[in-house]
DNA sequence: TGATTGATGTTACCGAGTCACATCACACTA
DNA sequence: TAGTGTGATGTGACTCGGTAACATCAATCA
């Protein structure tokens, strides 16, 4: 029998979440995230954790990867706007049903904390950031590389806003896909 | 005779800076800022911000007023794109040579830490958030003001960026301007 | 003259975040 | 089989950000 139960980060993040939900994430202390967690400690929380608010965004490296890989793997012949969409794709395509659950409950812990919004959008520009660097690589250049980057996680958190409701869309890809036309199209009604 | 000198909140915010410089934002702490600043005390500190961070954001609430008045003053004939144009204008005009020292002493603090860039990119979609609600109340729709507002947001803080330099641009309205042209061009050319 | 106001100070408290050091099951090696 | 890491965890102590209740006192005004 092992000294210690496995998993103590995701039983961390599930902790967190249920108290957070239960009391509101001001009147949740991190002591108590980690007592919940098998009896772990403070100490313990901040190895795994670089701060109280992180360990809601645990796992979001992965999207900055998976919209990075997309971008890597599109053909040459495609534009930097068909690039961006096949990158929202990919990340959308990552979510499944079994996440949609988790999303609605994280979306609204954090609707009810302006620091936990400030890191969620702090969290959006580097995504956006990511997509800048890949679309760099693919040889696009400044500032075009950030505006095509923009569209795409905004297509993306558009539809996120979309999909996290319990009577939302099934589809998170089509919605995704939806916003992002509906951006294409307004682009041609600023001027 | 008063009891307490004049413009406390502006003794704090030149004590912060200097003691940034000085120091290092993490070195210092909310007691030595409120002391420098005449002999006050933390208390009276938070009583003028919110926190710690704020202290370096004091005014830009300005900012905002700036660019939705610009908006809501901007002729019916305009489209999206001119309306947020003259406000880049009404802003950076807002921004006189004698506050340019300042920037570039507030942008080096806020490069080298990383709590600070937050608040920065928070307070930057802030205001970005200030330009699309000022468009909708001209009637543009969304995703289109949300769009215009972004360009209007990107085009200011490049110009900030080459701006808030000593060996920058001596005009900052102009500089805005080209950046903004520049992105219009960038448009074009993302499919 | 006396009450009110408002910016400030005092004191005490909580919790986030850090650090040095201790613990101990497990794995590996001689 | 005994000994030796190793790594995830715990312990205790500390600093500082942030909050709240209460006190102070010059200026002002009735």
């Amino acid at each position: 029998m092992a000294r210690w139960a496995p998993n103590a980060r995701m039983r961390l993040v599930e902790a967190a979440v249920d108290l957070f939900t239960e009391q509101g994430y001001d009147a949740t202390t991190v002591s108590q995230i980690a007592e919940r967690a098998g009896g772990l400690t403070r100490t313990t929380f901040f190895r795994h954790f670089a701060d109280k608010r992180e360990v809601l965004f645990a796992g979001q490296d992965v999207h900055r990867q998976v919209l990075a890989d997309a971008i890597a793997a599109a053909p040459d012949s495609a534009t930097p706007l068909e690039m961006v969409a096949s990158a929202l794709d990919a990340l959308t395509g990552w979510f499944g049903d079994d996440r949609r659950e988790f999303s609605t409950r994280v979306r609204a812990i954090m609707d009810a904390n302006s620091e936990l919004r400030e890191r969620a959008v702090f969290k959006r520009v580097a995504l956006a950031q990511s997509v800048t660097d890949a679309l760099h690589e693919r040889g696009v250049p400044d500032p075009a590389a950030g505006l095509a980057a923009d569209l795409c996680v905004r297509a993306f958190f558009e539809a996120y806003e979309r999909w996290a409701d319990p009577a939302g869309p099934a589809s998170f890809t089509d919605t995704a896909r939806q916003a992002f036309d509906e951006l294409r199209t307004a682009l041609a009604t600023l001027s």
